[in-house]
DNA sequence: AATAAAATGTTGCAATTTTAACATTTTTCG
DNA sequence: CGAAAAATGTTAAAATTGCAACATTTTATT
């Protein structure tokens, strides 16, 4: 136990220096097999703390080990949902069309969205957060619009009332928002106070409102309170949504989408 | 020639951001094939600027580019001059002092303070520039403000209303600015319109107010004004700097350095 | 405008890496 | 200690990437 999490110290210590490396570098360097490290980097590509590439990995200047001076240490809650977000990320992005002006809310499950952003497509986004904005900024295609404020670590978010402002003042198509708990009776909430006046002006600034949650968030209650389920259009989630709150979300005629 | 220049600048841009790249990403990025990433990935491997993996590329962090001798850069202007540029940041982070609150303004001088802000110093940081912001995010014992808006591609500036009003309600000790031409008669001036606001409103909330410029802005004059010599308590620029305008500003009061 | 030169795209094959499945070693814990 | 579990190593097949050579397009030059 001790061993293993050892050698992915030094992996990351080797990665951080170099900023990336190659398997096999990896491998000499600390006397074990590729297969090892390959599995070392699958663990660490889960968290998101180094990026795989074809022969190597990459570390990711933007991990929250970066923040946390090394220490690695991620909710297991995290990094098992990774895949679902990712594929809920994916689903909200078909639902983009040429010349949309869409809202990325907060949150790790609307990064992925950002991350699943075709290249060629040309459209407006709109942003608030630090892990959006690095993925969006390198698309060709789009206009990027950011709204400001105070940084708040823990979101990666910025916040501001004249961020909100700006947010008021655009239309959009489509806002994406996450939340981190959806009840049928007590509505949509998120865990930090600072986020609500931010994500209502995105809701009301857009057309269409697409929530995107995974499964585990349905029936669970956060502290701040920033929307009804019916206030959306469109849940995108995983299958592992129960039945009950699937009925209760079509039985609000919104769309659901379950990957 | 430019054509085949202003990508290889793109690549660079894009990995130093993320630290890497996948030659596929690269080639969606810039819609030209992979074997033309190759191409120009070897060319940058060949002066050590990238490090090549199988399938990718790693910026390498010890590059002269990162020194800053290099021939390849951002664009022209961030081509010439760099190693003036770098000077005048390292000696405007030696003015920062705990507890600061500064304003960091757009322009490639800028993006050098915030590379030389040390990392354990402990202060408020506000900024409205995308290069500036993947400097100072990534310290930790900062505060971050960020004057969000529209993303303009060629200065990587924000810029909004609301963001100038943001700034308008800040208050800080220093605001470092740059300027695209600094003339005795016809004042302090920059090349696109949309940043005089912003920088306008960042002279106003600071109460030391430094001006970093090389030596070849003095004399020259750019299409938008935005302050007077004046207005500014500390200028620093390179030892380029003419007899003339050392004499103009040391007359004015202000305190030159030149490094 | 014509030509040469440079840059870029395409393609099939060679080289490299990944994966999955199973064998072996090490660790954990009753 | 000994069995179960976890971690690691090994292998060949599958997938991916790189390369060279040639075709095509773009750019430079007279």
């Amino acid at each position: 136990m001790g061993k293993q999490r050892a050698r992915i110290s030094k992996i990351i210590n080797a990665l951080k220096i170099n900023n990336a490396a190659t398997i096999r570098e990896l491998a000499a360097m600390l006397s074990v097999s590729e297969m090892t490290v390959r599995r070392d980097l699958r663990l660490l590509a889960g968290d998101n703390i180094v990026k795989l590439i074809h022969g190597g990995a990459v570390f990711n200047p933007n991990s929250i080990i970066e923040k946390n001076e090394g220490k690695y240490s991620l909710s297991a809650e995290e990094s098992r949902r990774t895949a679902e977000k990712i594929r809920i990320g994916r689903k909200a992005a078909t639902l983009l069309e040429p010349d949309d002006i869409i809202i990325i809310d907060a949150g790790s499950t609307t990064e992925y969205l950002a991350k699943a952003i075709p290249d060629n497509i040309p459209i407006t986004i709109m942003c608030y957060t630090l892990n959006a904005l690095l993925e969006v900024q390198r698309k060709n295609d789009c206009r990027l619009i950011f709204a400001g404020g105070y940084y708040h670590d823990n979101t990666m978010m910025f916040e501001s009332p004249e961020g909100v402002e700006l947010i008021k003042r655009i239309r959009a198509n489509k806002a994406f928002i996450s939340a981190g708990g959806v009840n049928h009776r007590l509505g949509v909430t998120c865990s930090n106070h600072y986020e609500t006046e931010t994500k209502k002006a995105a809701l009301n600034s857009s057309l269409i409102k697409v929530l995107l949650v995974d499964s585990s968030k349905f029936g669970r209650i956060r502290p701040t309170y920033f929307a009804d389920l019916d206030d959306f259009d469109i849940v995108i989630t995983d299958t592992g949504i129960s039945e009950e709150y699937a009925d209760i979300i079509t039985g609000l005629r919104l769309t659901l989408y379950t990957v």
